[in-house]
DNA sequence: CCTTTTCCATGGTAGGTATC
DNA sequence: GATACCTACCATGGAAAAGG
């Protein structure tokens, strides 16, 4: 069978029909799915939700694309390609869906100036490269007041449709800014350390390690099985995290060989004068540290020695449900 | 030629499905 | 119902291609 096409499109429909599969199979040839996928992305054809090319629409319908030159899509999925960095802007696309978490009208905002800066080659791949860079960007848009903030946080959405089949309790709000919780599934136990949410973590090149504790506390090791693995590990990467944002933020009060509690403290207040986290939060770190022997015990190694060291389950969810969100800020200074 | 954009291999997770 | 697979899907960053 031979057949002549000059136009690209129709050849890549017949491709599409051919190799894909149109009549329950019939007539396929054997692409593999990477093949397949491969193809599909090329043409476009596949149902997946392309980032861009949402923004790109919702810009357009509201007259906000930049005046000259196209968006380079390729880039702004790269700036946008994790839900990090997806939040900060105010948008989501968890469960397959694209969706606003901010409103509307100051996330189109936001994206429309990201749009221009890339068509206007402003900001090029270079400024999207990996994930350090991006965060100068979206740092450099915060500083600017681009960004949308907590004062543009959605209302209620209301829940036009109520499901007869579900009783969900907790109606979804989107809570307080950054980590957006997405669904506490607290039908089933707990069963690692850090619960199985999306955190909001831009994990950089840096944090290679801090990342791996994370995942195992995460993923890998279980409470019931590993209670002193996981203690060590909490409290390492407990450490770690603050150590970093000592680095990061420049952090003069305190030196790496302090004891963690000061450091903990000294971390929590220059996030407190930033605005990152509020005064009652600082409150609770400060108690906290005393309380605590996992804190408060001066070094790793007196701890992991200590004879006395028999972590509960329920006393390390605790602890970490106190500091995760410090945690986090600590990560991604 | 160098710079910018797009592609794609890799290493990983979530979530479904078959099996006991 | 619990467990062990299996598959689709995803983020990342280096390689290849396109643009100037």
């Amino acid at each position: 069978m031979c057949r002549v096409e000059s136009d690209r499109d129709k050849i890549d429909e017949i491709l599409y029909r051919r190799h894909t599969g149109s009549q329950g199979g019939v007539g396929q040839s054997n692409w593999d799915d990477r093949m397949k996928s491969t193809f599909v992305n090329r043409t476009g054809k596949g149902g997946k939700l392309n980032v861009a090319d949402e923004i790109e629409s919702r810009l357009k319908l509201v007259g906000l694309m930049p005046s000259r030159g196209r968006i380079p899509r390729s880039n702004l999925n790269r700036l946008l390609s994790a839900e990090a960095f997806r939040h900060r802007v105010g948008i989501t696309i968890a469960k397959g869906r694209f969706e606003f978490t901010r409103k509307e009208d100051a996330v189109l905002k936001a994206l429309a100036r990201i749009a221009d800066d890339l068509a206007r080659r402003r900001k090029t791949l270079d400024d999207v490269w990996d994930v350090d860079r991006k965060l100068e960007y979206l740092d450099e848009l915060e500083a600017e007041g681009i960004l949308p903030t907590a004062a543009d946080a959605l209302q209620l959405p209301k829940r036009e449709k109520p499901k007869p089949a579900k009783s969900d309790p907790e109606p979804e709000f989107f809570p307080n800014p950054k980590p957006i919780v997405v669904k506490a599934s607290r039908l089933q136990k707990r069963l690692t350390l850090i619960p199985h949410h999306d955190y909001g973590v831009a994990w950089t090149g840096r944090l290679q390690r801090h990342k791996d504790i994370w995942n195992e506390l995460q993923y890998k090791l279980r409470l019931e099985e590993h209670p002193n693995a996981i203690a060590v590990l909490c409290r390492v990467l407990l450490e770690l995290s603050v150590d970093n944002y000592i680095k990061q933020a420049k952090l003069a009060a305190v030196v790496e060989n302090d004891p963690l509690a000061k450091k903990l403290v000294a971390s929590a207040e220059n996030l407190h004068t930033q605005g990152k986290i509020n005064k009652r939060y600082l409150e609770v770190v400060r108690k906290a540290r005393t309380m605590d022997a996992i804190i408060s015990v001066d070094t790793l190694n007196k701890y992991v020695h200590s004879p006395n060291l028999a972590p509960a389950s329920d006393h390390l969810m605790a602890l970490w449900d106190t500091f995760a969100d410090l945690v986090v800020h600590c990560l991604n200074e």
